[in-house]
DNA sequence: TGTTTGAATGCAGTCGGTGCACCGATTGGG
DNA sequence: CCCAATCGGTGCACCGACTGCATTCAAACA
């Protein structure tokens, strides 16, 4: 009855996991509750620990810096972005897939994620944060087009042009979600028409995220990740 | 004699302008040679301001942060850059022209500067300073596109069409810049081919950059630039 | 010459972030 | 069921970036 994993039976977070998730959530939701209603700069991490109800130091044992608890989601959020992505094996025209789960991926966009958007967009740190994470994309992204173009190992030209079209694609999505922060322009529907455009793909409509199937890379999935959401 | 400018005449800087410029420079140099051999995060403010011979203090009269030591002359890169850019009204394709200046800027690049680019691509929180600026060059765009496409004061489409434009630029620019630290690759032409297949515009040389004419604004110019450089 | 300006300074203090030693609860093994 | 290892949380001392404020001194100017 000690916990002999039986396959097929996945085997629960262990409670200190969970403590310690709880305990990270709390940090994060205090985080932005007080960067909501004091500001970010006004918000110190003693005042975020104190609403959290743990020591000053336990904040840096789960954010390395005050504005990473902005985006305490960050991880998840990319690999769901990579999972939509899914198997380049399988896609005709990379470039299209990708600009498929972007549309897709940038759909989902609700009026309090449009505020805490806003908030961030307005914060010189957090905004350099948004970039920094915007570099993961942004590899994940080239790296996907370099594996569906069959370049890999790649060729000095190949990456390049994978970079390329990575960060032009990066470029696109930033300006629109840009545009949905200040002038609440549908990002989805705005970055994926100036991507058709601009790679010369033909209509791309969003497609069916409920209960994407898992990638099938054998490593042990954390099940299906939920709808896709903004960024 | 007390100062009537008079016009056509210069009226140099004065001491007190000479003097700060001195150890504004004084400061910039030495935080790059201690970034450069000591590394970035094991250099104190306090160093680079005792190399400079100056008190730490003093030092944030000058840059606002560590980092934007690194960056001394930002402002004047992007002052030529615009400059360079010209008057959106001599152009016929705004976007070609872009890309004529984005190309002819990049081709400035010798190996010290090379290195100093890794440096600081190897550090993260230079990393940011870098696409803090790329920010001002994405607006510099867009707001050259705008006029260029005749939309001043501009809509949203067109807004968002501009800096979707000006952002994807920055992404290839990027990328190109990120070969040029990784593999070589001569920064210049790579980037403009990349952008010249992605905007389908024709082939784009390099412009003759030596002495250009200031920009007929009126505004009193400090001279003409001197050649473009690398960013 | 005398007054004003403003760059540079010194000082005290805030805040973000780290290394370290330690506590105490969960965990897993016997 | 108990013991030992583990590991999240804590307190403390500390560093370095950055700021506000009052002061100084040389350049600017009338």
């Amino acid at each position: 009855m000690s916990g002999a994993v039986e396959p097929g039976r996945r085997r629960g977070p262990t409670q200190r996991e969970l403590n310690r998730r709880a305990t990270r959530r709390a940090l994060a939701t205090a985080a932005l509750e007080l960067f909501a209603s004091n500001g970010y700069e006004a918000t110190t991490v003693d005042d975020i620990a104190a609403r959290a109800g743990v020591s000053p130091r336990t904040f840096f044992l789960h954010f390395p810096t005050k504005a990473a608890a902005a985006y305490p989601d960050h991880d998840v959020r990319l690999r769901r972005f990579v999972h939509l992505l899914g198997d380049p094996e399988s896609t005709p025209d990379p470039v299209a897939r990708v600009i498929l789960v972007l549309r897709t991926t940038l759909d989902a966009s609700s009026s309090t994620r449009r505020l805490r958007y806003q908030l961030m967009m307005g914060v010189d740190e957090l905004r350099d944060e948004d970039a920094r994470s915007d570099r993961d994309y942004e590899a994940a992204i080239a790296e996907f087009l370099l594996r569906g173009w069959g370049e890999w190992p790649a060729s000095v030209e190949a990456r390049l042009r994978a970079r390329a079209t990575a960060n032009a694609m990066i470029g696109v999505v930033r300006a629109a979600l840009l545009a949905w922060g200040e002038d609440d322009v549908d990002p989805g529907p705005a970055a994926g028409d100036v991507l058709d455009r601009l790679f010369g793909v033909g209509i791309s409509r969003p497609m069916e995220i409920r209960r994407a199937r898992p990638v099938a890379d054998g490593a042990a999935g954390r099940g299906d990740p939920p709808a896709a959401d903004v960024r």
